[in-house]
RNA sequence: UGCCGGGUCGUCUAAUGGUAGGACAGCGGCCUUUGGAGCCGUACGUGGAGGUUCAAAUCCUCCCUCGGCAGCCA
C-alpha cells in the first residue's frame, strides 16, 4: 500500500464529509462507516472510477470504516473476466484496500430470487407478458401518465408459477418481464412499474448457464448493499431519480437501508470518459488498447508514467461536489509534475540530436551530475565527456531570435556539468541541412571549479557522442482537439492526428540500458519519461513522455 | 413539456446569516549551471431582479440558465 493513502488525512471537507459526520453524532450506524465501489465489469476504470474508488476507500480509511469491491455483474452479455482483472488490477495499484474483500453482486442471485418471491407475495410484483416495444409505448412521456399493463393484477398464485417458468428457462428472451408495481402516473417514470427481471438465455462469467432470468441494477443494487451492510451507497448524479426506487425496494424487503449519496462524476477536457466511447477508441484501433497512453484509464496514466500518488493528489485538488465540472488537464499536469519533481531521477537525453566537435578538446574525462537537486541522497554519477557530443537540435539557431540565449553561430553557451562553449562553424549537407557544429571549449570554466568568472545565460543538455545508446521516444500530446468532445455527436472528427510523434533515434545515457519501468526519470530540460512496458525490449528501449517540463520560454 | 438536481475567479473547490479564501492556470519580479524547481508579488468570482435583515453566496419570491430521466444498460 503507498503512503500518501495510509497518512492520517488533512481532506478537506465535503457534504459527503458532513453527512458521515452527521451521522456519527446522531448513531445512525452505530459508528460505522462501510463503503463499496461496485463497477461494471464491461470496460477498463478510467479516471473519473479513480475518483470514485479514491473518495469512497478515503472515507472508510479516514473513518475507520472499510471498504468492499464488489463487481457489479447482473447483465451477462457485456461482461467478461479480463476486465475483471484489470479492474482488480487498478484498484490495488491506486492503494484502495479491500482487504481481499472481492464481491460479486452475481453472487447474490439467489437471495434476490427469494426477494423477488417476498415481493410477489406481498403482490408488490407482476410477471408482464408484454414486449419491451409494448412496455416503451405504455411508459407514457415527460408530460403523460403511462397506462397499466393488463397483467398487472395477476393472481399471486400464477405470478409466483409464471416467475418460476421463467427461472427454469420455460420461456424465450424478451417474452415475459417481472416488474414491480409502483404507479404508472408516477413524474418519476423509474416507478412507473420497473422491470425487476428480464428473461436472458445467456453465458455468465461466473455463474455459467445457471440462470435463464438476471435481475436488473434497480432491482439487484439496493439488496447487494443491504446484505454487505454498506452505510453509505455513493453513485453519480444520474442515479439520483434512481434513488427512490432504491429505498422503495428496501422500504419493500424491510431489510436493512443503506443511504445513497450522488456526487458529480469526473470529466476531464480533451479526452472521452464514458465507456462506450474509450471501448470504441480501442476496438476501431484509434489507440493502441485500452493502456495506451493518451487513454484516461487508469492503466493508460500507469502506462504514461503517471503515479497512484499524482493521481491521488489529484482527486483530493478537485474535491467533490453535486455540480457538474469539466476539470482542467492542467490540474493532473500539476500533480504529476509535483510528484516527480520530487521523486525523478534526473537524466540526459538528446531527443533530435545535433553532432558537435569540439575542435580544440581531446582525451575524455569525467563530468559528475547530480541524480536529483530535490533529494540529494539520490547521489551523483560520472558523465562521460568528450570530442564529439550530441546537442538537441532545438538548442542551436544559426541566427538567433530575440530572447533566444542558447546557441548560435559566434555565440556561447554553458553544456550543463561541463563547460562553455562558442560556435564557431557550421556544417551543412548539399541540401543546406545543418549536420554539425564546430565549437571550441573554455577549458577554465568546467562546471563548479570555481575557476571561471564567465557568466552565461544558456545552459543546455548534452551527451557524449561514446557513451551513448539509441532509444525510440514517444511523445504525447491530447487526445482531441477540442475542449469537450463529449458534447460533440461526431466526436470521433475531433481525434488529434498529432497526439503520439515517435522519434525513433533519440540518444540517452547508456546507464539507461538497464531501467526497468516503472521507475520515473526527468531528462532534463526535456520532461518526465518512463520505459514503456509493453514495446520496450533488449533490443530496442521505448520511452514514454510523462509530461513535459514547464517551460515558460516555448509557450511565448 | 413533467419530475429531479445544479449555477462562487479562466478551471476545480471552500465559506452554511458576520472580512468571499485556497489550489491550478495567467501576469510581473527575484533567484537559478535544467528557460525546471523555489521564492515574492499581482490580477481575477457569488447568473439576474426583487424581498427579509444591522448584516445575504448563504433565507424567501420570481426569472434566466445548465445537467439528468421516457433500456428488458449500469
Amino acid at each position: 500500500m503507498n503512503e500518501i493513502l495510509n497518512k492520517p488525512s488533512e481532506k478537506k471537507s465535503n457534504f459527503i464529509r458532513e453527512i458521515i459526520d452527521e451521522d456519527l453524532r446522531t448513531n445512525k450506524w452505530n459508528g460505522r462507516v462501510h463503503t463499496r465501489f461496485p463497477p461494471e465489469p464491461n470496460g477498463y476504470l478510467h479516471i473519473g472510477h479513480a475518483k470514485s474508488i479514491l473518495l469512497n476507500y478515503g472515507l472508510a480509511k479516514d473513518y475507520n470504516g472499510k471498504f468492499n469491491l464488489r463487481f457489479d455483474d447482473t447483465n451477462p452479455e457485456k461482461e467478461e473476466q479480463e476486465y475483471v482483472d484489470s479492474i482488480v488490477e487498478d484498484v490495488k495499484w491506486l492503494g484502495a484496500d479491500f482487504e481481499n474483500r472481492i464481491l460479486f453482486a452475481s453472487d447474490y442471485f439467489d437471495e434476490m430470487y427469494l426477494f423477488a418471491i417476498a415481493l410477489i407475495k406481498k403482490e408488490k410484483a407482476y410477471v408482464c407478458d408484454l414486449t419491451a416495444e409494448q412496455i416503451r409505448e405504455t411508459r407514457g412521456t415527460l408530460t403523460e401518465p403511462g397506462i397499466e399493463s393488463p397483467f398487472r393484477n395477476r393472481s399471486v398464485e400464477e405470478n409466483l408459477s409464471l416467475f418460476e417458468q421463467m427461472k427454469n428457462g420455460e420461456f424465450p428472451d424478451g417474452t415475459k418481464t417481472l416488474r414491480a408495481k409502483i404507479d404508472m402516473a408516477s413524474p418519476n417514470f423509474n416507478l412507473r412499474d420497473p422491470i425487476m427481471y428480464r428473461i436472458l438465455h445467456a453465458h455468465h462469467h461466473r455463474q455459467g448457464d445457471k440462470w435463464k432470468i438476471y435481475p436488473t441494477y434497480d432491482w439487484a443494487h439496493g439488496i447487494e448493499d443491504s446484505i454487505e451492510k454498506i452505510t453509505h451507497s455513493i453513485c453519480t448524479l444520474e442515479f439520483e431519480n434512481h434513488r427512490p426506487l432504491y429505498d422503495w425496494y428496501l422500504e419493500q424487503l424491510e431489510v436493512y437501508h443503506p443511504q445513497q449519496i450522488e456526487f458529480a462524476r469526473l470529466n476531464l477536457n480533451y479526452t472521452v470518459m464514458s465507456k462506450r466511447r474509450l471501448l470504441k477508441l480501442v476496438q476501431e484501433k484509434f489507440v493502441d488498447g485500452w493502456d495506451d497512453p493518451r487513454m484516461p484509464t487508469i492503466s493508460g496514466f500507469r502506462r504514461r508514467g503517471y503515479t497512484p500518488e499524482s493521481i491521488i493528489n489529484f482527486t483530493d485538488t478537485i474535491g467533490v461536489a453535486k455540480r457538474d465540472a469539466l476539470s482542467d488537464f492542467s490540474l493532473l499536469e500539476f500533480a504529476i509534475r509535483d510528484d516527480l519533481n520530487k521523486k525523478a531521477l534526473r537524466v540526459m537525453s538528446v531527443l533530435k540530436p545535433l553532432k558537435v566537435v569540439i575542435t580544440n578538446y581531446d582525451g575524455e574525462e569525467d563530468i559528475e551530475a547530480i541524480n536529483n537537486p530535490e533529494d540529494i541522497t539520490a547521489g551523483t554519477r560520472k558523465l562521460k565527456f568528450s570530442k564529439e557530443i550530441f546537442i538537441e537540435q532545438s538548442d542551436f539557431m544559426e541566427v538567433p531570435v530575440k530572447g533566444y540565449h542558447r546557441l548560435f553561430l559566434g555565440g556561447e553557451v554553458r553544456l550543463r556539468y561541463a563547460y562553455i562553449i562558442k560556435c564557431d562553424e557550421i556544417v551543412k549537407d548539399e541540401n543546406d541541412n545543418i549536420i554539425e557544429l564546430r565549437c571550441t571549449y573554455e577549458q577554465d570554466t568546467k562546471s563548479g571549479s570555481g575557476t571561471s568568472t564567465k557568466k552565461v545565460k544558456g545552459v543546455i543538455h548534452w551527451i557524449s557522442a561514446n557513451n551513448c545508446v539509441d532509444a525510440e521516444v514517444r511523445l504525447y500530446d491530447r487526445l482531441f482537439t477540442v475542449e469537450n468532445p463529449n458534447a460533440e455527436e461526431n466526436w470521433l472528427d475531433f481525434i488529434n492526428p498529432n497526439s503520439l510523434e515517435i522519434i525513433e533515434n533519440a540518444k540517452i545515457e547508456a546507464g539507461l540500458l538497464s531501467a526497468k519501468f516503472p521507475t520515473n526519470f526527468q531528462f532534463e530540460r526535456m520532461g518526465y519519461f518512463c520505459i514503456d512496458s509493453k514495446y520496450s525490449s533488449a533490443k530496442k528501449i521505448v520511452f514514454n513522455r510523462t509530461v513535459s517540463l514547464k517551460d515558460s520560454w516555448t509557450k511565448k
